[in-house]
DNA sequence: GGCCTAGATGACAATGATTGTCATCTAGGC
DNA sequence: GCCTAGATGACAATCATTGTCATCTAGGCC
């Protein structure tokens, strides 16, 4: 280690992380890494995949987005706030609202308290149709 | 299509899914379909893994089973109730606890009825330590 | 400005869970 | 026992994701 690595994110500024931070900026809905690789092909910039994925992780690891699983278990991203909240996703265009649940959130640690568990996590998502999708 | 497709719904009672179904009846914390498979070749069955898959596909389409993912992805079975509930599930030993959350459900439906979203689905998993793991 | 190097990139291979294929087998109605 | 739709299983195929590694580059240093 260097004396160098000070700063929390010891990250370099290339042009590929910045397109896809730009992006993500511009989408706000849950997307794929395969289907923001696609986007940004769209837009001209060149950005492999796997770089796509490790700015997608990094980014998820430092808090800059969030990471879900559809019940189908395929990956998604997006930019989100950084407080604690769950998501209400529209099955057929990915609409997002962000929620929070506080309700939810003593409720998970209080059971798990009862049953003696420690170090809790959980997962909440709502799954629906949109208004604007189920007019269709 | 032919006019033979309509008995979609015919199930054999082959030894194979008995062997499915009678190590799920034994075997009560979720367990991923590679182990189910690897536990009947222990008990001297031989399934072929297409085979548990497909039997697992099956019981979880009728109820008879629960699906969930973890957080990495990997997908659980097991065997559950038939009623509505959510698990508390330990990390290290997948020791298994079912609760109910009423508070959850109707906090779910409200949540997506102020947006105006309809068809609701929901996923809620509480991850942790079990008391037994968490006292090593 | 150029030098230097840790970190970043990207084409590609590899992984690994899951699903599809298809020749063969069998449950169970006749 | 016969017959056939449905089931099986060895294997190939899929597909998102991760690993590999030779090459490139941001940015601190001179």
């Amino acid at each position: 280690m260097s004396p160098y690595d000070d700063s929390a994110t010891r990250q370099r500024n290339t042009k590929q992380r910045h397109a896809v931070a730009a992006l993500l900026a511009d989408v706000n809905d849950f997307r794929t890494a395969q289907e923001l690789h696609g986007l940004l092909r769209d837009r001209g910039e060149r950005v492999g995949l796997t770089t796509v994925y490790r700015a997608l992780q990094t980014m998820a690891d430092v808090g800059e987005l969030d990471v879900m699983r559809l019940p189908s278990g395929e990956q998604l991203f997006r930019r989100c706030s950084r407080t604690h909240h769950h998501h209400l996703v529209c099955r057929s265009c990915a609409r997002t609202v962000e929620v929070a649940g506080p309700t939810v959130e003593s409720w998970a640690d209080r059971i798990a308290g009862e049953h003696g568990f420690v170090d809790i996590s959980h997962t909440v998502e709502i799954f629906g149709t949109c208004p604007t999708c189920a007019s269709v």
